[in-house]
DNA sequence: CTCACTGAAAGGTGTTACCAATGGTGGGGA
DNA sequence: TCCCCACCATTGGTAACACCTTTCAGTGAG
């Protein structure tokens, strides 16, 4: 059987459990390895032609993230999505990278719904004055790149307009999410998900949101984001897979 | 310093690199630990009296979880708390057993307030026939309880039923957030923030969002729930740090 | 035929020793 | 003074081993 190193991508700068883990967290996410599968420390080995410690350390991750446990005698068991920890930045990754994308992509709009509004309420209290008027700026640029159509820049700077918005919100929690909101605006223009051209609506509102936030007036800031991502969860409602 | 095994908590059940992974987790959130601070392997065996292997395996987790960066040659160095993963179940833990625990519930209170009126009003689509059933149900013990002033076992009906209800919403980002939401009720009782009696309108609230779930009737639910959270939060405001 | 005991094997847990890679530090030369 | 190079501390990775828990099959008694 020999050891025929698999080599996941030429090790390029990624440290060897790196890609163990997510070779693996990819195909557990995915269903591949489907719930109740057993691995097991050799199989590992063999199979990416790597070092037990290797092994044990990329299980470690795993269990560290409710993909499996790890039981004496039993194995490594895959375990249901219902014990993943679905707020691990490479949990999210790996599920928007894999089938469950759109499911994915739904459930973390829903939550930006959530916590948006109270983050764009909370910056207009808490911001700098660097921040407020960067704020100001971003929308204005917004406006500019969405009305010629530029998609790519625009999504950069809605991009950092949102992370701007959670950051200045002063709440950790808010503050944490900041990579997640990137990854749902990154995944929507991606999917397809965006008109080729920003409705005018998005842009007044953009708008609306910075100059709240500016003025320090919380409950407009709040209620403007909130029509806004509404405009997101409409703009998103085509593709529902269920109940139309 | 000698070899001295710390032996935290005569490894009851846990695997050895837990006890190290919660010791140094602890020390780094609570700040003893601070950022910037170096760390070795071989000071970790030394300390813990455990092997490499296991020295490895928890500093891998701690990096894992933003605590740390591990580099050749300069070692394990402890990150500040921007980097760390605040939404990891342990990291919110040890910062709820530290003395970062107010700024903690704080944060987390402000979290709640943002998700539990979205989920409220998912229930209100989403839930079962007897999910509804026990959300009045538990309404109604709650009241029992509350009326008689008996703390404890309310605190475990308040924590059973916002459960329920993120679970009910059908949304794995506020499922998630189950275990969150009920260390942030225990957290409030044990350090005093409740009344001896819980005041009528909170009972009356608990009422009106289990009634609107079960009738379905989304909007009155989440509107409900947002009185109900700012109630909590407005009993929280004493405990301010900063300003007024 | 069923149940309890027993023993072996499977597979994670923990330890040790060793070599490879790497990057900071300090010394030496221009 | 400044730059370059050699050294070495420290993690990254491999290998081989002892150990302990848990499962499971086989066996014997009732």
């Amino acid at each position: 059987m020999g050891k025929e190193r698999v080599d996941t991508g030429a090790g390029n700068g990624a440290s060897l459990h790196h890609s163990v883990l997510d070779a693996l967290g990819l195909e557990i996410t995915a269903g591949t390895l489907a719930p109740g599968h057993g691995l097991t420390l050799d199989g590992i080995q063999e199979r990416f032609g790597v070092s037990r410690t290797v092994a044990r350390e990329t299980m470690r991750l795993l269990e560290s993230m409710g993909l499996v446990v790890s039981r004496r005698r039993v194995g490594i068991t895959v375990q249901p999505p219902g014990s993943w920890h679905v707020y691990e930045p490479r949990v999210i990754w790996w599920r928007l990278a894999g089938p469950g994308r759109d499911t994915q992509l739904r459930s973390l709009t829903e939550l930006r719904i959530a916590v948006e509004p109270l983050a764009a309420a909370a910056a207009a209290r808490e911001a700098t004055t660097q921040q407020r008027e960067r704020l100001v700026e971003l929308a204005a640029e917004m406006r500019d790149l969405g009305e010629s159509g530029r998609l790519e820049p625009f999504m950069d700077l809605d991009i950092e307009m949102h992370s701007l918005l959670l950051r200045a919100s002063g709440n950790e929690m808010f503050v944490a999410l900041t990579d997640v909101v990137a990854a749902v605006l990154r995944g929507r223009t991606q999917l397809g998900l965006m008109p080729h051209r920003p409705v005018p609506e998005a842009l007044d509102l953009h708008d609306e949101v910075a100059r709240a936030v500016a003025a320090g007036e919380h409950e407009a800031a709040e209620t403007a984001m909130r029509r806004l991502l509404a405009e997101v969860r409409d703009a998103m409602a085509p593709i529902r897979p269920r109940r139309h």
